[in-house]
DNA sequence: GACTCAATTGACAACGTTATCAGCTTATAG
DNA sequence: CTATAAGCTGATAACGTTGTCAATTGAGTC
């Protein structure tokens, strides 16, 4: 800067007064200026300008996904770098991988580059650690699950209400003996999710068969597994509700393995890409990942740009998408 | 830190040297520092810290990829991910959606917060405007792309090879009128394997029938509607080559629609998820996105550590996956 | 002709940190 | 007891930029 200053015949200021759009330079030094910066290629350093700008923003915000390769978080995330990149913004993304410490380590490294806002899907379940950091003025909202032990804007899934949906769908079909397959219970989604089932058995007035439940069932080749054990119970169940993207895949496999995909009827939490092609189509509970991420991407915005008002909680409806494996009959 | 300094008694230097882990500090003082640090909840800016540091890193380094939310791209960003945080590094993440605007403008966004490094999935096809960033110091690895006037690491899928191998895969279950989807030709891999198509048919000595092709088909709907017009003909193929993902995913959903799916073969480039699901499962050619992403994470990271050898170009092979829908005879 | 005012420009300090170098203390060798 | 070295600490400048405020210029007003 100090040699296109130089190279222009003016001061620093002035050079700084250009690269910001400053109204009160003449034409004749902006155009001189202009030709310096484009001679040198000068490129200006955001950091060292933030650093001494008033308002100090960084114009990057950093966003915390469960893994940035799975569909729902890069949904999520393709989303508020929409939003974000509108306003100049850049997204630093990290994936926690459900490990405390690598959230924390991943947040810690966000703040430390000062980001001007934090999305974050927690994997912890004790967010206190950040009250220093919304004290130093950080903005954050909370995406798919709340915030612990710590008052944050949240935009989540009405995970309980979109299990009941799935689990009322299976039993106006007849079913009465519906399994289930739950991912970790440490997932405050997974627990919302079997309080659904629970919640709308009891409502049917079914009695919840505990032999028909598996939980903690983490990933597709374990939920594979887990559907076999259901379905060599000597009273197998005639439906199964599995209540997260790759349970219900594992479930999908080993239906088909067993060719009885076209009798046990199947009905899974959250959509599955393809899921239409399958013979018969998996029926599922969609949540909305692109329109969490906007929400909550404008949400964040929002409070950087100074609102003050009482934290938002935010619940976005699921939906019922029929195409076949839901609408088998018992 | 002034205030930590205050606090504990020290002079700011010292407070560095607590925080930079430097060796000649006394564990008295060491320990007065980090009280005061915790006390004061002090917390470390880097971007200042990076600005007067000797070497001027950043940590961080900016990931370009076509879409953040589609599986190849994701699969790369996860990988790479890994790699970085390994090193304390932080990835800045950016989709191009194909548009050789948005990718500089995201460019120009990273090398402006100084990133260390670049790894590109690129869009456009004239990389000199990043001559002037590659003379000041900035690595870049480009990834299933090759640049273009410019001369950079690269690594890429063996597009030709790999086509070829899944036309030579048709051939030899008997098919001579193979239907071809291509995406944008304006993609050069789409390019390179348009011309594996027309080798392999060359190669077995088959005439290329212009009728067969169906090139620019971009996003699932696309192709299935081109794959609707290709069984119109009144000689349509006995099977189809699809050489992207979503291509494959628009051509089974139309062949599955026709009831087709079981009579005309079909092979597509890319694995897609599920595919293993369907009646019958998809073969595909696969990439490893995941390699791709590892080997450009650590190809660019030497580069960073100070490496000058000449420019590396991997190719990384691809996978033929046989699931059935490839083996159906003529 | 003196005065006011607006428009333009520049000098300097400051943002939060680290590099450099100098100074102080204590131990060791001769 | 002095000389030298090693270990620890601090004062100051600097990284690249912008905020503050003052200086300069030129036009317009009476």
């Amino acid at each position: 800067m100090r040699e296109v200053a130089a190279l222009a015949g003016v001061s620093l200021k002035t050079v700084s007064r250009v690269i910001n759009a400053e109204p009160a330079v003449s034409d004749d030094v902006r155009s001189r200026v202009v030709g310096a910066i484009q001679r040198l290629d000068y490129r200006h350093d955001h950091a060292a300008s933030s650093l001494r700008r008033s308002d100090r923003k960084t114009s990057t915000i950093g966003v915390l996904l469960e893994d940035v390769a799975n569909p729902f978080s890069s949904a999520l995330h393709r989303e508020i770098e929409d939003v974000a990149l509108r306003r100049g913004v850049l997204v630093l993304a990290g994936s926690s991988d459900e490990d405390e410490a690598r959230e924390q380590q991943l947040i810690a490294a966000f703040t430390s580059r000062r980001v001007d806002g934090l999305i974050i899907v927690p994997a912890s379940h004790d967010h206190s650690y950040l009250l220093s950091e919304r004290r130093a003025g950080t903005s954050m909202v909370f995406v798919d699950r709340p915030p612990a032990f710590l008052d944050a804007d949240s935009i989540l899934t009405d995970n309980q209400a979109g299990a009941r949906q799935g689990v009322a769908h299976l039993i106006a079909h007849g079913h009465r003996r519906i399994g289930y397959l739950g991912d970790l219970m440490t997932i405050t989604t997974a627990a919302d999710r079997y309080q659904g089932y629970q919640q709308e058995l009891a409502t049917a007035r079914i009695a919840l068969d505990p032999q028909l439940v598996r939980l903690n069932v983490h990933g597709i080749d374990r939920a594979d597994a887990a559907t076999v054990e259901l379905l060599k119970l000597s009273e197998p169940p005639s439906a199964l509700f599995t209540s997260q993207n790759l349970l219900t895949i594992g479930a999908s496999r080993a239906l088909h393995r067993l060719d009885l995909h076209h009798r046990i009827a199947l009905v899974g939490f959250d959509d599955v890409l393809l899921a239409d092609l399958l013979e018969p189509g998996i029926t599922v509970i969609a949540q909305d990942p692109s329109t969490m991420g906007r929400k909550a991407a404008e949400q964040l915005f929002r409070r950087i740009d100074g609102d003050q008002s009482p934290s938002v909680h935010l619940v976005v409806p699921t939906r019922l998408i029929t195409r076949g494996s839901g609408e088998i009959g018992r």
